[in-house]
DNA sequence: CTCAAACTTCTACGTTTCGTAGAAGTTCAA
DNA sequence: TTGAACTTCTACGAAACGTAGAAGTTTGAG
């Protein structure tokens, strides 16, 4: 159960981004506008139906991905952990499958870059 | 295109496992078995028809992570990258999307044991 | 208090992916 | 040449996801 949808992936990226939790409505906004950008000119935003942004947000909901505030009439939505909570989480989930774990943590760091060398050697650094 | 179904997991598993490359029959009785050896005693080892492994591992080509030889008259099927290689790569997929890979790393390094993270040490040249 | 606008929930349909396998076509050895 | 073994083609059911209308609920304006 980690893969996300298209949509659902675009929606969680808003969450993820905005500092506030969201209403549906705002989303589907936004949603509009950040599918216009990325289409380019003459790919006009698409406006979906709020319900639905809703179904998406219950599906995510139900996936523990986000947290709705039931108290508020329009209902808020927000994240419930940062997106690089998740993404280290999601990390540890396709290393964890692993019977060979170091093999694939020495695969893993030969590709990094070496800046990022660099900050691991750091949060590595004291014993 | 990152994961797999279950069946196909499970024949990923074995070309993993194995060393030579395999038959889409040796295929079926390794399947059968060790089936039959996950889900206990009473529970028969079941037997896929041929094709349904034939199938699977079509998909698993077109996905790119399987390999056939074409020549030999029963087909041969090997995994194209090691199971390592493999999983690290999906890690690298995972952290890609990441525009706050620093970030991750962080949360990731973060909960790694005190062996693996001594293994990262060495495998980073500390300093 | 009433009612319409706003909001949520329920239900549903089309598409894609995956498990599963029969039917049909191909190849090789006897 | 022909039948057994093998591959390819086609297909169907279930689950996930994008999408949204229909129906039910809440609330503010009057």
């Amino acid at each position: 159960m980690a893969s996300l949808g298209e949509l659902e992936r675009a929606v969680m990226d808003l969450l993820w981004a905005g500092q506030e939790a969201a209403t549906a409505n705002t989303l589907r906004d936004q949603l509009a506008r950040t599918s216009a950008a990325q289409g380019g000119p003459g790919h006009e935003g698409k406006e979906l139906a709020v319900t639905t942004v809703l179904t998406v947000l219950s599906r995510l909901e139900k996936k523990g991905l986000v947290e709705r505030e039931r108290g508020t009439r329009p209902h808020r939505y927000q994240a419930v952990s940062s997106r690089a909570d998740h993404t280290a989480e999601l990390m540890h989930e396709v290393l964890g499958s692993a019977p060979d774990r170091e093999a694939v943590l020495a695969r893993f760091i030969g590709s990094v870059s070496e800046g990022e060398a660099e900050t691991l050697r750091k949060l590595l650094g004291h014993v």
